[in-house]
DNA sequence: GGTTCTGCTGAGAGCGCTCTCGACCGTACC
DNA sequence: GGTACGGTCGAGAGCGCTCTCAGCAGAACC
């Protein structure tokens, strides 16, 4: 073995023709014949070759990786390791890239330093970059500068994105639970500095006064579990008559359940529980949740399917549907788990 | 703004000094005046220039960037997306990660061309690899090309390590079900294919063996919820007098707690149920599930930071402890979560 | 045989940066 | 005044690859 890494230089020797031809056969371009073929490949594996992907990037302009990039509010051990979100957001990701020959980079950009952060990816983004709850100035000035960015959560006027109804899937939670009975619907509300959590907290709202009912709703904070729990427990004590609760995301929902069924009551005969997601915690939470359902994965696979196209057209919109996941935490289960 | 990014050229130019000069004043290394520091400062902010990473690791000969390598066996959707786990070992490298100006790559490499695979991201590897769920084999052949990997499990003897006591935690898992008075207690093991998964299954059967139980284990399959909402079910017709579960990971645990509910018998009262590696679904459960803690954040961490200190000796091991969490899932808690 | 055309092939110029090395200056010392 | 020396600075040689372009065969045509 010799003492570094063989370059595309000792293959050609190996091989007796110039780095022109040897760069032609690994990427298989044509201008090469099978002759000279024959002896590249065969010098290639006898020395063990494989082309630096950094200097090909370089050479050829373009690397082939997609990053993608999230606003960290909490200390990163929270980060990825807390929502089940950011799984699904690279699970889309991937799907799309394997086998594709591309590397996906991930990048958390803490609060503080934020814009330069932003500014150093954009200007080192190859195929694009995959925007997940970055706050719209932020996305705007990554777009300014790297046209080759897809938001997956709402976002400013200017970058691509991928939108959910939220508003609308949070209404057609409120009205399943009102089909199902339920008068006295609380909500559970995620933080405001999200835009998902402000359109659902939008959709609560209005079918509430659609269907006039009191609006319950209470401000739950960040989207963890803690927060459903306590928020939960206090929703209980303040008002003991709730019937169902809307929980804007399915984390919060798990410690909701938690919290009704530790204060003696049952889910879902005494009280009903919706998420939001359609996450990992909607299906181990006991019972199940039923939840709204946000395609994530396709979203993101969808983003990269863009990116990985070409240029993106400034503002291009993608619609994805919600849709009602009807589980055992509502009642009345569409299709039942145990017989 | 002109057509494209600015270079160090564009930036020696406009401040009237040589490449070298910036390229001193943006990586901070002594060997300029004050004086030129501040014209080249002003030059690069004013062109808004930023460094292409690329050049910069092909001409520096590194790269700063973190791989973590995971073999999926499914399709990629579900790879990341429906195991908690790999959320953890990215949060753990994250952590480390946040300000060192290091990237963070992921690949996931599928059965099929995995040794390919393998090979060219070893021949990639900058700062290093963080190897999950790579197979030994593979493990060998990717540290025999690139010496800079740790693997966050069990692995060849050569491949540096960080290791956790699988059998230890669940040779205590069953002995604590045992304090709590369980006799038959059963339980659901993981796939062969993974070491950890083989680990815990020897150290419940040690356990067993050593106090005197009938060993009620049943193979659950792959670490998925489903898989082990059927286990439990199976087990239950079988063994109807099991009183305790004992399941290699929370995900399974969880589907088992549903299992048992959903069958008419009451969790911890009629069978107490114990889980593996402390995951976000052991606190989405409901009740939240007693579980033996895998310190995986802590663990990855661990790895990335040998990985930043440099060369990593082959077989370097590092102990981390398991440690027995107690929720509601066994009775008797250590912490009551609601009074 | 001369010309054009086509298909291979290699020389060589970068890609944007790092880093060594030598030039040069001013100061200190003999 | 001559030498030595520390501190600045720029020229230029790469890093390992891609890709253009010119050269040069051999085939096809007049």
């Amino acid at each position: 073995m010799s003492r570094s890494k063989p370059t595309i230089e000792d293959v050609a020797r190996a091989a007796g023709v110039s780095r022109a031809t040897v760069s032609r056969v690994i990427n298989n371009v044509p201008g090469a014949s099978g002759q000279l073929r024959a002896r590249v490949r065969q010098a290639v594996v006898e020395l063990g070759y494989t082309p630096n992907q950094t200097a090909r990037a370089l050479a050829s302009g373009r690397q082939r990786a997609v990053d993608v990039v999230a606003v960290t509010y909490s200390p990163a051990t929270g980060w990825l390791g807390a929502h089940p979100y950011y799984s699904r957001v690279l699970a889309g990701i991937m799907s799309v890239l394997e086998g594709a020959d591309v590397q996906l980079r991930v990048h958390a950009v803490g609060e503080a330093g934020a814009a330069e952060a932003i500014d150093a990816i954009a200007a080192n983004a190859t195929v694009g970059a995959v925007l997940t709850n970055i706050p719209p100035a932020l996305a705007a000035r990554f777009h300014r500068q790297c046209r080759r960015a897809v938001s997956v959560t709402a976002t400013a006027a200017s970058v691509p994105a991928m939108e959910v109804d939220n508003a609308g899937g949070a209404y057609a939670a409120v009205e399943q639970l009102y089909r199902l009975g339920r008068r006295r619907i609380a909500a559970i509300h995620g933080p405001d500095a999200s835009t998902c959590a402000l359109d659902r907290r939008t959709g609560y709202a209005r079918a509430v006064r659609q269907l006039g009912l009191a609006d319950l709703g209470a401000d739950g904070g960040d989207f963890v579990r803690e927060n459903g729990y306590v928020t939960a427990r206090r929703l209980l004590e303040r008002h003991p008559d709730v019937d169902a609760m809307f929980v804007a995301c399915d984390l919060m929902a798990a410690g909701a359940i938690q919290a009704i069924t530790a204060g003696g009551r049952r889910v879902p005969q005494d009280i009903s529980v919706m998420g939001f997601d359609d996450s990992l915690a909607a299906v181990c939470s006991n019972p199940p949740l039923s939840t709204v359902r946000v395609p994530v994965e396709e979203m993101t696979a969808a983003a990269t399917r863009l990116l990985l196209d070409g240029e993106v057209p400034a503002g291009h919109r993608q619609q994805f549907p919600v849709e009602l996941v009807l589980r055992e935490s509502t009642g009345q289960p569409a299709v039942p788990s145990f017989p």
